[in-house]
DNA sequence: ACTCTTGTTAAAAC
DNA sequence: GGTTTTAACAAGAG
């Protein structure tokens, strides 16, 4: 499930290794992911990577000297970025434990290759087709950015707003943090980790959040993520990174999975319910 | 065979 | 218009 961290650790790979890389040959092994758009190859071959932005879990690629598309990309729920550099292995750097990617890629997942000019390629795969890559127009660009509310790890994050925003929603304050027009990035895991530090229970209604409790889950969305996107997200089922590997948050969560086991806290088992239509962990003594 | 998993959107209700 | 709920999407794990 990939949330605001892992899009990150993703995009902050790929601006390692893609950006002002050629374009040479685009191959499309399933038309949903890119639109069914019949000029998606066209358009992107010769282009160069200019730069790749994020707003909430979407990830914005541009191109050099192009200003009237950019190319979304959406992992939704299984989509996965993977980068292979044949040399790589041929100089033989092999101290990943996992499988060499360039051997098992493309797969039956792969639904959009992308070979550069360098002869190195990135690939997207995405077991469930939820995912997307998509080009768009600025205007649809500047539209989808205007859809997202702030994100908790913004430097300009504005807590009124948000306590604002708290008061007039009449819902779980799980549901409401899940709400990407709202707030931007929180998926699942990071909702659940953020009201287990904040010691809010899920369920709570948004308005009868206090002040106090709002400015603790605030804070807490927002270093959860940060530290989450220190150790490359969280692996839970089907994330990983651009070179295949998984991400060590998972080494730090408190609630989420952890239904049985003791809270880190107060020792009481956490429980796991049904909230906002997901599956929902927290400690029923020390969240409130 | 059946249930469970989740990010987002469209549609309908309020 | 803003908010809320529900279904739909899709494919795999158990």
């Amino acid at each position: 499930m990939p949330e605001l961290p892992e899009v990150e650790t993703v995009r902050l790979q790929l601006l390692r290794k893609v950006v002002g890389k050629t374009i040479a040959a685009v191959n499309v092994h399933h038309e949903k992911t890119i639109n069914h758009d019949s000029s998606f190859v066209e358009r992107l071959t010769g282009t160069t990577i200019d730069h790749i932005d994020r707003v909430g879990k979407l990830m914005i690629f541009s191109f050099r000297d192009i200003s009237d598309f950019s190319m979304l990309a959406h992992l939704k729920m299984t989509g996965q970025f993977f980068f292979v550099d044949e040399s790589d292995s041929v100089s033989g750097g092999g101290h990943s434990l996992t499988p060499a990617l360039s051997r098992i890629l493309p797969s039956k997942h792969t639904r959009v290759t992308f070979t550069f000019t360098d002869g190195t390629t990135l690939y997207f795969n995405d077991m469930r087709l939820f995912g997307y890559t998509k080009l768009a127009s600025s205007a649809e660009v500047e539209k989808a950015k205007a859809s997202y509310g702030q994100e908790p790890i913004a430097s300009d994050f504005d807590l009124s707003t948000f306590t604002a925003g708290l008061k007039r929603r009449k819902r779980a304050i799980k549901a409401v943090l899940l709400d990407q027009t709202f707030i931007a990035g929180l998926g699942n895991i990071y909702v659940d980790e953020a009201l287990w530090h904040a010691g809010v229970r899920p369920t709570r209604l948004a308005n009868r959040v206090t002040k106090a409790e709002a400015e603790r889950i605030a804070h807490f969305a927002g270093e959860v993520m940060r530290h989450s996107i220190k150790v490359g997200g969280t692996t839970f089922q089907h994330f990983a990174d651009t070179g295949g590997d998984a991400g060590n948050y998972t080494d730090y969560l408190k609630v989420f999975g952890k239904q049985g086991t003791p809270c880190p806290r107060c020792s009481t088992p956490i429980i796991k319910i049904r909230c906002a239509g997901r599956g929902t962990h927290y400690c029923p003594t020390c969240q409130k």
